[in-house]
DNA sequence: CGGATTCTTGAGCATATTCAATTGTGGTGG
DNA sequence: CCACCACAATTGAATATGCTCAAGAATCCG
C-alpha cells in the first residue's frame, strides 16, 4: 500500500479509470490462513443474517456477493450504514445495539464467520491475517467519511452520482462495446434511497433524469450501463476521492 | 466488555442515567504500554494537526481533549465526519485522500501519535494494546452508524437532540442543582452544523426552540446546561442506542 | 396469465436553505 | 476601563429542494 501523504501520488485521473477486480486470490490465501475456524455461510438475497453467534460476539468476511449493513431508529425509516463488497469486514459490535441492527445479502454470495475471540487470536498470531484486517478497517473507514459527507452535505443529483460511480468503481467491468461500464444493481430502489438518505420517489425522479441526459441505460431490471463515465464523475464531489479509493489495486499492479 | 447479543442485558434506561466517566486509568496503563514509541502532540484549539508522519501513516490515541475529523469535498462545504474524544483512536488511513481530510482539536488536549507499523506491531505483541485498540474501533463503528442514521434520517430537531445527548452521555456531569446535565460546549455552531449535515441558520433557530421550550440552558458561552434529560432523550430516535453505548463502562463497575 | 410487488411520475406541501440585517461576544489597544 | 473591531450567533422573509400522497406503468413470480 502507498503511503497516505506521497506527495505526488501517481493517480491517472484522466486516463484509464481503476475498476475493481476480483481480489479473489487474497481471498483465497485468506481462507487458508482461517482453516477450520470459519464458518461458511451462503447468502440469499432478503434473508436476514444473524450478528451474533449464540450470544457471543462474531466476525464476518465477506467472500462473494454484497450485503447492506441496516440500522433503524424507532420512529425513523431504515438507513443502510454500508454496502459491504468481497473482502469487507464486519464485526458484530459495529451495529449499535438498541438500534435494530440487521445485515442483510443483496445478492446470492458466500461469507465467512467466526467467534471473535477467535478471530482476535488469529490476528494477534497470524501477521498476513492482521494486515488483511486492518487494510480492511482503513478502507471501510475511508468508505464511511466519503458516505457521511455525501449524505451530509450532498444534494439530491450528486448523491445518486456518487453512489453509481462508487458501485461502478467497486463491481463494474467495461462495456463490450467500448467507453461504457456495465454493472450489477444488487440494491432495490429503496435500499438505495435508504443509503442515502433519500426518498425513494425522489431518487426515482433523479435516475429518471439521468437516464434522460444520457449517461445511464438500465438494460436489464438489476443490470446498469454506464454511458458515460466522465459525465458522471463530473455531478459527484466525491468522484476524486472514490476513483482514489478504488483504484489503488489496480494502481499497485500498473 | 459484555457480549453484544445477551438475550436480558443489565441495561437500566429508567434508573440512573450513566454518564460519561474518564477513562484516565486504563489510559494510563496504555501510555506505559506505549512506552517511548509514541509522541505526545499538546493541542489547541483550531490548530491543524498533520494526518501523516514524513509520509508514512500514523496512528493517533486521543488523550485529553475533543478533537473534529473533517472532510470537504470540492465545491460542498466541510463535513464533520466524526468527533473525538478521549480513548478513541484514528488512523491516518481512515481519512480518504483527494478529500481534504483534517484532523482539528476543539479544544486543548493531548494526543499521542505512533508511525502506523510501530503501532500495528505493538498490536500483534502486547494483548493489553490490541483489546485496547479493537474496543475503540467496535465503539466508533458503532457510533458512526448512529451519527449516519442521524444524518440520513432524521429531521432538524432530531439531528440537535441527539448531537446534544451524546454530548451530555459524552463528557456531561450532573450539576450541583440536581435534576440536570452541565457539559463542554467544545464545538461552535458552524461545527456543529457540519457534524449534523445542517445550516448553522437553521441549526441556530432549532437550538433556540429548545433552549425556549426550557430543556436546554447556555450557562456560558461554551458550556451549556441540560435542565430535562430526559425531554431532551424524548426528541431523539437514536436515544436508546446512545444511552446503551455511552453507558457501557458505567455498567461494568456497577 | 393474473396478482403482487416494485418502480415511475405528477401535484401540492412542508421543511430546511438562502440571503440579509441585527445582536451578541471576545479580544486588543488606547 | 472603555471603545473599538472582528467574528460568531441569532432572527426574519422569501425561496427552493426534496417529501408526501396517490395514481398509473412496468416487472417479477407462480
Amino acid at each position: 500500500m502507498t503511503s497516505r501523504a506521497n506527495p505526488k501520488s501517481a493517480r491517472r485521473p484522466s486516463a484509464g479509470i481503476p475498476f475493481g477486480e476480483p481480489k479473489s486470490d487474497r481471498l483465497a490465501a485468506l481462507q487458508a490462513a482461517l482453516g477450520a475456524h470459519a464458518a461458511t455461510i451462503r447468502t440469499r438475497r432478503g434473508q436476514n443474517v444473524a450478528l451474533a453467534v449464540e450470544g457471543s460476539e462474531a466476525a464476518f468476511i465477506v467472500h462473494a456477493g454484497a450485503l447492506t449493513l441496516n440500522v433503524t431508529m424507532p420512529g425513523t425509516s431504515r438507513q443502510v450504514v454500508a454496502i459491504l463488497f468481497p473482502g469487507d469486514v464486519l464485526r458484530s459490535g459495529f451495529v449499535p445495539r438498541e438500534a435494530e441492527g440487521s445485515l442483510v445479502p443483496a445478492s446470492s454470495g458466500e461469507l465467512w464467520r467466526l467467534r471473535w475471540p477467535v478471530f482476535a487470536e488469529l490476528l494477534a498470531k497470524d501477521p498476513a491475517i492482521a494486515s488483511f484486517y486492518h487494510e480492511a478497517i482503513n478502507r471501510q473507514m475511508a468508505r464511511r467519511a466519503i458516505h457521511v459527507a455525501a449524505i451530509g452535505q450532498f444534494d439530491c443529483q450528486q448523491k445518486v452520482a456518487t453512489f453509481l460511480l462508487e458501485l461502478a468503481l467497486r463491481t463494474g467491468t467495461p462495456s463490450s462495446s467500448g467507453s461504457g461500464v456495465v454493472f450489477d444493481m444488487p440494491l432495490s430502489r429503496t435500499e438505495i434511497a435508504d443509503y442515502l438518505g433519500l426518498n425513494a420517489d425522489t431518487l426515482s425522479r433523479t435516475m429518471s433524469r439521468l437516464r434522460s441526459s444520457g449517461v445511464l441505460n438500465h438494460t436489464e431490471r438489476n443490470r446498469a450501463l454506464l454511458r458515460d463515465f466522465r459525465a458522471l464523475a463530473a455531478l459527484s464531489p466525491a468522484a476524486r476521492a472514490l476513483i482514489d479509493l478504488h483504484g489503488e489495486r489496480q494502481l499497485a499492479a500498473s
